[in-house]
DNA sequence: TATGAATGAGGGTTCATTCAT
DNA sequence: CATGAATGAACCCTCATTCAT
């Protein structure tokens, strides 16, 4: 069996284990018994456990940045902009549960949150911070959206940096939260997901209880 | 040196340490090390890793309710309510961010994402479905305050119950998302990272494109 | 409370523990709350595991052999001395199953069976030799009344002293065996445990197999 | 090193072990150690402790019926079948000390033996059990083999079931305890051994004060 | 290309024992 | 007379990783 299909077994028995465990708590064993593969091979073809989750990430990341990337026009309105790109991201992570798992369940924990903090970084999860780098793209990429949109919008071209800042965090936070409820409990399509993200980070709460709502024109 | 006390020291190392690490990669060696006593009686006192865990866990939860609890009056309008637990939420988890760590940082992992789910499910860490179980009160006592307010408002007295649950489920993601990014890099005060997302998520990206946003009044 | 009763507390909670768990697995803690004390005032009274196990071998190993040297009229028959001896021996089993446990359970593991032998004696349960000396004690007292009935016997004034050795290991063995299982599942009463032994050591199959028993006269 | 040599060499050791120290004394770095292997290969070949000793159990009561199987003519009478299976019995002890030692070392502990008996069983050595139950299919065996020689033997055709249980009980005792001896301080050929208890248990005592001794015919 | 065999290191848990009061 | 507080040491078990083939 040639290499880069080998690779790919690993990678997706990989991206399976690590988004159900989480990184500390999978173990290379499973993985490799579920690849069908021997444990030797794994390290031979993937090096370490870092390395390997390194690669999953990144592969995951990657397929969906493109499927959002593939699914926005940038030709149209701004609102229509972020219900594409939203519609997208839902379809993908409802598609890909496992590697959307990978991507958002270990999410925090890069930054030293304590003031003090007199733990010494142990050499524990540093793989971790990679999944924190990369949320960090999207909400800067977001945040490039938002300043943008609003720098379209002929009656405020200016909203503080900060401010837009803090926007995107929000934004992004809701789209997690949004996608993780979809794939968990409640069964939501991707447009519907969309719609009531819309709804609110678009229209406000406050529109919604008057009765107004966005809707895709 | 009285019991309650050395119980309380090794909550406060407890919760750090699980903060930074994870249930998985916190060691009892170094929660003892930090609580300065020895690990025989960390287990003497609160029995078991697991139950070492979900004392944090309990703890800063009730802590982080009562905080918001008392943040709010009842008797103003949906948006100043809302706006006041925001900025409670935000003050609290500004004050205490290792036990907003330790509430959020294991959020995710109980439902089976992946449809067939071959793996089994090992009983590893079981506890953390707590913090899920935590968090879904959490949204279900939001989902519940929409409601009432879409009640109350009488232009729009009914919203479909699935929509108000996503809606609740974004908008507790953006408050989480925010209340990280607040703890974070960027350095923001409660009132600031409240009006954002009073900003967000009452007016909405739409009106605040055109100039109009929240204020306190 | 004088310090006897204390002393006397401990020892039957002692004996109960290691009845029930074997020296090993008997934990001071569960001996300590079983005698209603506090564990330092067991090592105070008691000094140590080791040494609260010998009191106990020590105690109930002399309560037996009063037992049993208390039912036996010495101007009777041989026979009808065994008679007794061994009904004495089962009434006192069955009065105190506990500390027959404690006595019985730990016998074996004296001797260096494995003839090389590299295994270095680690003070692991160096008490329990203890109990071997006390039964090697208890089949010298049995060997000499075997070898005593023979003597009287005329037919047969001299047995070989080491068939007399290993008769009386193998009645001492057929008694604690009889002593466990009427303790156990059967419930049998200590004079047809002792008359089932009659007719098995003093008659024999042979005989039995012919009809003929052994009884009291 | 193949794997089933290992895994042998381990049971070796393990049986070693555990016949000096019982199960719970024992620990897996000293087998470990004593097999020449890393700890964890041993978990890796024998899952865990209990697997391990229920493996050793196994392979020596399986090693001991066997022999004692291959010593027994059927064909021939009550009182030689006795005295051959003995043979074999106290032949194999003698060969495998240490095998004799794992099988009859943790013999006793199941039965709840004090009345009250408000210990909590508390999951301790759960495997000990398997001993016991192997006793017990062994005594159930010799019952059957008594209650037979009774029915055949034409002036005794019926026998109390309940005294038949009794007197294999302790012919069994007996047994054990004749091979203990003979293994440890006294050196005895097994032929003796079998001798002795032949004398003991078929003839009775009081044919052996008569000067009437067993013979293997 | 692929694997069976093997291990160093570390983690959770328990227990006999002591000290200050 | 009695105990609450505390620990060193050891034990069972797991896991990432390598070597020889």
């Amino acid at each position: 069996m040639p290499r880069a299909e080998r690779e790919r077994q690993m990678l997706d028995a990989a991206v399976r284990v690590f988004g159900k465990r989480r990184y500390r708590a999978a173990s290379m064993d499973e993985i490799a018994e579920l690849a069908g593969v021997s444990k030797p091979l794994v390290y031979l073809y993937l090096n370490s456990k870092e390395d390997l989750f390194s690669a999953c990430i990144r592969r995951e990341a990657e397929a969906l940045v493109d499927a959002v990337r593939a699914g926005v026009r940038t030709d149209v309105a701004a609102d229509r902009q972020l219900w594409e790109g939203l519609t997208a991201f839902f379809t993908h992570t409802a598609e890909r549960p496992d590697g959307w798992a990978v991507l958002h369940s270990q999410a925090r924990s890069g930054g030293d949150s304590s003031s003090e903090s007199q733990l010494r970084s142990s050499k524990g999860d540093p793989v971790v911070a990679e999944v924190g780098a990369m949320r960090e793209e999207i909400v800067a990429f977001v945040t490039h959206l938002i300043a943008e949109a609003a720098r379209e919008a002929h009656d405020n071209p200016e909203l503080a940096e900060r401010e837009v800042a803090g926007l995107a965090q929000a934004l992004v936070g809701a789209a997690e939260a949004l996608a993780d409820w979809a794939n968990g409990d409640a069964t939501v399509s991707a447009k519907e997901a969309a719609t009531t993200l819309m709804n609110f980070s678009w229209s406000g709460l406050g529109n919604l209880m008057d009765g107004e709502r966005w809707s895709a024109r």
